[in-house]
DNA sequence: TTTGCAATAACACTTTCGGGTTATTTCTTA
DNA sequence: TAAGAAATAACCCGAAAGTGTTATTGCAAA
């Protein structure tokens, strides 16, 4: 028997998951909550399997929920259950630590087997968000490259490292008078002024390692 | 009619799926190889619509494939069918721009499911793949938090932007003398002794965005 | 072959950092 | 309520960092 409490404001929705739910060989529904305001009361009541979660709910949301949910319990399977597709939300939610991510567009079928799947370990996750999930490592090579030298590049890679200006010059067995020179026109190059901005920005755009 | 060329170099599995595919509705098998060696003409003689590409194979492997496929044609969706589930060769792919991972202990079925799949724009994924790109994403509270304050985090966030100790003061307000202070606290709690270095580590250990 | 860029180096000078010390206020917790 | 963080602030001082200028060498492209 899998538990599953639901966490969902529209009550018309909720209900059908529910039902759906009951009609299923192998599953029990522990709860039903229009938000997560007591999550974790709830869950220490319900002890469920798997959680379905709205993210768009008044009061406390599901993207708190599914934090205080996994906070509290890591065996907790939760799955996401929303109308959005967004990135935003959709990163933050797996930031947080969710299991599967169903979007309220695919068949309620879909929605059994993904309850199915995250009890089983797998990660179920609609086709539109599997692949955004995928492009999100996709590294794209439109990185600019800022014109730098191999050896501009390299200064930058070592500073990056937080190396001084002297550990630079002991390391690439320079002086520290050409250090300098080449921050100076690697600094111009990046439009920044100091080493913290070069180095903050080096790492952002994905210059260095 | 979808477009299909398959490189594997297990004979017996490559005349497998062809076989499967020559009898499904609606594919084609357009080419049969064994490496990726010639890929690229490969491709512009074939013109698939999808590639089910193996990874371990002599000469040219499927990792060096995908990138050379989708540098010629980001349009030609790349679908990997492969033993390894290692993290790795996974994320390798992923990077690489693959638009599907399935392993070979999956069933046939699912294979021709995931050729839909890609062709149709999702991101068909074993859900061992699934899960263990969903992990990629969760970040672990296991990143040490180095008992840095409200404010200390703070103020190395400003820092991490490339702001100077004067601009930091500016915009929290305070002097410049207390930033200097808690600048000389964060670095002795990060076991550093500059601002490049706090800002390196800052970025590697994900204390900042 | 000359022009130009990249890499190297030195000197001078100002600004910013980083460390040490000390002290006050506020807020939390034992 | 007393102890203890946390945040605030000031002062000193030496060490780095950042800027400007000038110059030499080597290599590649025009």
């Amino acid at each position: 028997m899998t538990k599953v409490s639901i966490y969902e404001d529209n009550l018309r929705l909720s209900e059908l998951v529910m039902m759906m739910l009951e009609n299923t060989e192998g599953f029990e529904v522990t709860g039903v909550h229009q938000n997560c305001l007591n999550v974790l009361d709830d869950i220490s009541k319900e002890q469920p399997d798997v959680i379905v979660m709205d993210i768009d709910m008044p009061e406390v949301n599901g993207l708190d929920g599914v934090l205080q949910v996994k906070q509290a319990n890591k065996g907790i399977k939760v799955l996401m259950h929303t109308v959005f597709d967004d990135d935003k939300r959709l990163f933050e939610c797996l930031k947080r630590g969710a299991d599967g991510y169903i979007l309220k567009r695919d068949s309620a079928t879909m929605l059994i087997q993904a309850i199915k799947d995250v009890q089983n370990g797998g990660a179920p996750m609609s086709p539109a968000i599997a692949r955004q999930v995928l492009q999100a490592f996709h590294q794209t090579e439109s990185t600019k490259e800022y014109d730098l030298t191999e050896r501009e590049r390299e200064i930058l890679q070592l500073l990056s490292y937080g190396n001084s200006y002297k550990l630079i010059a002991a390391s690439t067995k320079i002086s520290i008078e050409t250090v300098r020179r080449h921050l100076q026109n690697i600094y111009q190059k990046l439009h920044v002024q100091s080493a913290t901005e070069a180095v903050s920005k080096a790492f952002r755009e994905k210059l260095v390692k």
